[in-house]
DNA sequence: AATGAATGAGCCTTCATTCAT
DNA sequence: TATGAATGAAGGCTCATTCAT
């Protein structure tokens, strides 16, 4: 008696999926996981509460959704960055853009992310979602630039480590506030760090033993 | 009728109090704030139910005195290391110590980390005391190097920045395993850019524009 | 404003009524009334939901529809036996192919048979069905063997005592599996009891007081 | 996380969840499981809906309580009846007696007996209830019998028929009221039956065949 | 201070029924 | 007629918090 989840193909009930979705996000967002209930989300979109069941399998399923569209908006950005190259290539003006890709995206997301990255201490499934999306950034990009020439060595270390750091930056950017951290600093010092990380800079020697 | 909660000052009852603590801390830890209940709370502290609220104002207040102590446990081992600093001070074999210090300090304390972290970003409350457990560690540090003679400029932005940068990469090696990262060659990467970054190294000049 | 149910004239229509009775049959025997829902039944019958609600005012009026299928399916059997009565008439023989023909009934009806039984306890309206099935089977058989001259007293009480005694029976014997009871036997004892009472053998004498 | 049903041992509290057992009995014996919830069961008890939880696994936990308490009111008076054979021993006067005891249980039981009976058609463990409990007043009656030099042969068939037969009769009894039948009568015809069966009267020679 | 039984609001989910198309 | 998406009331169950003892 496997239950059915409608998979919309009319256009008015896909809408209306993304509706729900939606409501997801932002409700997840502004409340987090836990005080969110299916009955906010329904109103939200504009639905009944039945009929979140009609696409969905259950709460954790309109989780699960919310999730991928996330990281789908948080991939495409940086994927379409490192897809149109731009010629001549000017690492520490590429790093720069980055730095404010990241920042933006993350003053746009941020919350979400909170809200997705707070599951993933008791939620498998969301967690699992995270890894590998980091892998999926991680191993794009270090390809990339290795055929571009950097990275000489420890490709996807340098990666990895330089996403973490960018990622810690922009939360501490976009939420923190230390009155006593002047950003633009913090900010400078961050894209020196990720240019000499990434080996984009002639620094890169540097961390070899 | 303002409710009270006992401000315990006997021994027998101040152990009670702590009890309720740790069996917070440990159940937080392992299954996150929502899905520990009060009833598992009393159970594992081996108290009743009923008492729980005469030493506390509501499950809140567990948690604001779990935070409080894992801050407490957090900050001792590193203040202590700045306290006690080895002569002759030797900048890479210190960065390389405290390295392996919040490697340590993660590995204890990572899932109640999380567990709070979590809930950063749905309560104010938390979320300030983890700003300002921040600032202390910060500001503590880096006057103490600033002292020795180190980071001539930036201090704050560029401790801070380190101690985000540690943050990351214990969470990335204490609980995310992505087989294509050699966390040792990590655990360098990261030495070097926090040795760099603290002006612990002859290459802090690279770090103003 | 009434609600109209169609009584469905075209052939089309009636055939369509008939697959949601049917499927509303099966799915009852399997899983009883209150485990089925009337998605599952539109399914079954190959309809949409709403449409059902075109031929039967409610589930209810499903599951009357196929009470009375069911009460035809087990009558006409035994009327028609009783029809044809073989010449000469050997009462032993006779008794034996009832019980045998109930049996048979049983087999292919006992899950319906228990599905609507038991509702029996808490609708009035399947109650009355029930009673109006036992009347009319009792009665006409009853006349008829009157009209043969047998049962020369009582036999209304006789032939109702005989129905529900081979109700019984046939349960027992197709639903409960007693390791320490023979079938063969027992059934044996309920062809000797049934001719017995109906007066079919000469100890008819034996149950007036 | 073993879910822990209190199993009370002080009186207030055994009596509350007796409480709690009667409101069920009466409930599904009024409206049947389906029917009822577990709000109406706790206002019936005189108790909050979630206090019903503590004493009870979920709703079915009920139930099977329900169930055995059933069971224990219908076994006792008839063991009792077997374990006090009254001397000398009359046969008819006994059936009779026993006929009049299973009525009289049934006119207080038999609602509950619908209910329950119900569920066997869809509840295995139900079903698994009352097969056994069929299978203890079989055994234990026909060995009675079978030591008191009655039932030569055959013995649990006669006697779990006889029992098959009284229940039928007592359901008859008392719910259904067909017009035509003279009730007097009919317990006549199974009081002879029973007797006739059991081998408590000369006739048991005929039935074996 | 302490117990643990009791409360009841609230949550997720189902499903008979309706309605726009 | 027919579809199947949509509705929303209702049900089972949990749990933070209170209360009688």
């Amino acid at each position: 008696m496997a239950k059915t989840v409608r998979e919309p193909q009319q256009e008015r009930s896909i809408e209306k999926k993304n509706r729900i979705i939606s409501a997801g996000y932002e409700l997840f967002s502004e409340l987090g996981y836990y005080n969110t209930n299916t009955a906010m989300i329904a109103k939200r979109a504009g639905v009944s509460t039945g009929i979140v069941y009609g696409y969905f399998r259950d709460k954790k399923d309109i989780l699960r959704e919310v999730t991928a569209l996330y990281m789908q908006r948080i991939t495409k950005p940086v994927f379409d960055m490192f897809e149109n190259l731009p010629t001549p290539f000017q690492p520490r003006k590429f790093v720069t853009d980055i730095v404010e890709l990241v920042l933006e995206a993350h003053k746009k997301n941020a919350k979400i992310h909170e809200a997705l990255h707070a599951l993933t201490h008791t939620d498998e499934e969301i967690s699992a979602q995270f890894i590998q999306l980091e892998d999926e950034i991680t191993l794009k990009i270090a390809s990339r630039l290795t055929d571009m020439g950097f990275l000489k060595n420890d490709a996807n270390e340098k990666v990895h480590f330089a996403m973490d750091l960018l990622q810690s930056f922009a939360h501490e950017y976009v939420y923190d506030h230390h009155e006593y951290i002047d950003y633009d600093v913090m900010k400078k010092l961050v894209i020196r760090t990720v240019t000499a990380l990434a080996g984009l800079s002639h620094t890169d020697s540097e961390f070899r033993s």
